[in-house]
DNA sequence: TACCGTCTGTTCGTTTTCGTACAGACGGTC
DNA sequence: GACCGTCTGTACGAAAACGAACAGACGGTA
């Protein structure tokens, strides 16, 4: 476990690592390492995509940028997931930007390389559009919380999505860049932000969060964690997943 | 064109209509036209999806109930889509709800028939996967348009969204209906619905609104009204279509 | 150690939406 | 023509979030 801090592997990203060594081989020559550093725009609105991005343990965050600057976090994507579905799903270009939220490795593949491993159709293309769906649902779900759901249970539920692919459960991120994921202003995020501290929740110091209690928080969470979480479990852990994640290829 | 309301045809559907000859042909036997009444649900949370709907002349909601009860639509299918498609992504259910919320007509094909169509792998596979994309945008712009716009706004938006679809400019709906399609308070459409009839955009009368300025409701509306509508047309209107909607197939 | 930029905490009035309650009006049915 | 269910209009206080302004605190750098 410790060897994947220090040497990072396409296996640490589920989707490459659920493929059968017959597909996994052709593309690995292929996969580029890169360094994810927080802040970094992979794409932005209308912008010819050039690679889809595997995080390994960088976390991506899909939002749209409205005409007056504000924003709002329509999905993220981690370990689970990929960035650049447009490249597959056959638009090449989304409205959506995609930035690092979370610093760390992802394994990049070239456009065309994408789009001929996806036509090529394995196990690679079911587990693309399963993934597809899921984003789907992960959007659905965003909507339905912005709708509904006060600034303090989507802080809650931020905050569990990004654990979930942050094992240590220190998350490094300032609450500015918590209300602009949600798209709430930085002084809503710190009353709720402190609500939880104040409750033995969490605790934060200038930019970094830790979770103390994780049944808390999802006590205090809205539903919409549990929806996405096992929706995305049930379409991406079933029988197409078999291998445990970590460890070595068979 | 007249003739399009007196008997209900395939080619009213957008995706259906782009389908080469080949491709159609084997499919059109198995499409059954079916009645698509007001408030008819297609299929709920979890549910094992059936058959996938092509509508023509109804429109079709998708939606999430909370389990408070209180929902929010997240996208809506007219002619341009089809519901349904976890069939073919992978999932078969999703969490979400599908209802109709203008009545008209549907063609619908059995579930085993669209994973076989859609695994052939022709021209409706690109097509399918493209409006799912259309989808994608639909979804994180609802929830972009949840987070930062006003209800008046919003409802600007969804009227914009069902007068596409309705040529007419007649809808029938009630402010209750809109209401739980925007996830708002009905004396909030009340409100709403009011301004813009005071200010001659719309006139309506118990469940039946007219649209009488269609570009001053463009003018109050946000942005995102615009951005789904332009990127639906990128993704589905491009090489792939070539033939002219409403006419006979070549 | 002093400094300074960034991050966090707090305040206050404003706006929007909510929740609740009830009144009025339309339109189809008996 | 009277009735009644449904749809629409209005009002009022409560709650949540916003916008703007400013104070304080942390922590890296000079």
């Amino acid at each position: 476990m410790s060897a994947a801090f220090s040497s990072p592997n396409p296996n640490q990203n589920h989707l490459l690592a659920a493929l059968p060594m017959d597909e996994f081989e052709p593309l690995s020559a292929q996969l580029e390492l890169v360094m994810m550093p927080l802040g970094k725009m992979l794409y932005g609105p209308d912008e010819q995509l050039q690679h889809a991005y595997f995080p390994t343990t960088s976390i991506v965050s899909l939002h749209y940028i409205l005409e007056s600057g504000a924003s709002a976090e329509t999905a993220s994507v981690g370990a689970e997931g990929v960035v650049g579905i447009s490249l597959f799903m056959g638009g090449d270009t989304t409205s959506s930007s995609a930035v690092v939220q979370t610093s760390g490795h992802a394994y990049r593949l070239e456009r065309r390389l994408v789009k001929a491993a996806f036509n090529s159709g394995g196990l690679l293309q079911k587990l693309l559009l399963r993934y597809t769906q899921s984003l789907l649902t992960q959007m659905a779900q965003t909507a339905v919380c912005n709708r509904h759901h006060s600034v303090e249970q989507q802080l809650c539920r931020s905050l569990l999505h990004t654990l979930d692919r942050i094992p240590d459960g220190e998350l490094v991120m300032t609450q500015e860049l918590l209300a602009s994921l949600l798209g709430v202003r930085r002084e809503g995020i710190t009353v709720a932000a402190g609500n939880l501290q104040r409750d033995g929740l969490i605790s934060y110091r200038r930019g970094h969060i830790s979770v103390l209690d994780r049944e808390g928080l999802e006590a205090r969470c809205c539903e919409c964690y549990g929806v996405v979480k096992r929706e995305c479990a049930r379409l991406l852990s079933d029988e197409l997943y078999r291998q445990p994640l970590p460890v070595a290829r068979r």
